[in-house]
DNA sequence: TAAGTATATTAGTAATTACTTAAATACTGA
DNA sequence: TCAGTATTTAAGTAATTACTAATATACTTA
């Protein structure tokens, strides 16, 4: 750890986002278009949820694909699934 | 993980700084003192690594005691072993 | 081709973070 | 009590973040 706490204090900070930690909960249910993650999370404007995109993408945790005016998202990095999955058990999981 | 996403998203603002991760690699090996902490950590001064040190205690993350002239840490929510045991995995273990 | 929809990008700004420097507090041993 | 050691706290500042508002791009359909 010692070595790459830089590097993985990168990726703390990019999960360090309510918004980011929706994305990749509904995106961990399978992809979707970014208007149908906008359906989910209301409270946030369509360029913010673009921005919030284009970063978790830059990091090489999503994928994308165009299909027509659409753009459909994926999670491309499996390791945040089980990151995520740990927390959903330490902070999510009933009596917590 | 809906509701509690800015919950999560801020235990994962502090854990998401080198230095702070590097502590907690540290501690989790067993307690040591803010001296003892600092001599791992060569490149951080001994102001700064205080501050660290309050910002994780005041998550509840640390605990500490004080004897004589110094302050030993320890860990106090196990949680974060977990979620730190995780990374170390996906992010350290061999060739990652 | 024009108008509408989906998404991305840009520029500007307020809030937050991480640091440095300096000083304060608390303990110890001569 | 004085000097030294361990640690914390406070004030100031530069860098980073997350947003809004506006505009741009790309596609679709009439």
């Amino acid at each position: 750890m010692e070595r790459r706490a830089k590097q993985i204090a990168e990726l703390l900070k990019v999960l360090a986002n309510e918004y980011r930690l929706l994305i990749l909960c509904e995106l961990n249910k399978g992809p979707k278009t970014v208007s149908g993650l906008g359906e989910k999370m209301p409270n946030i404007t369509q360029s913010a949820l673009s921005q919030h995109l284009a970063l978790l993408k830059a990091q090489g945790i999503l994928d994308f694909s165009k299909s027509g005016q659409s753009v459909t998202y994926s999670i491309a990095d499996h390791r945040v699934e089980e990151v995520m999955s740990v927390l959903k058990k330490h902070y999510c999981d009933k009596e917590n």
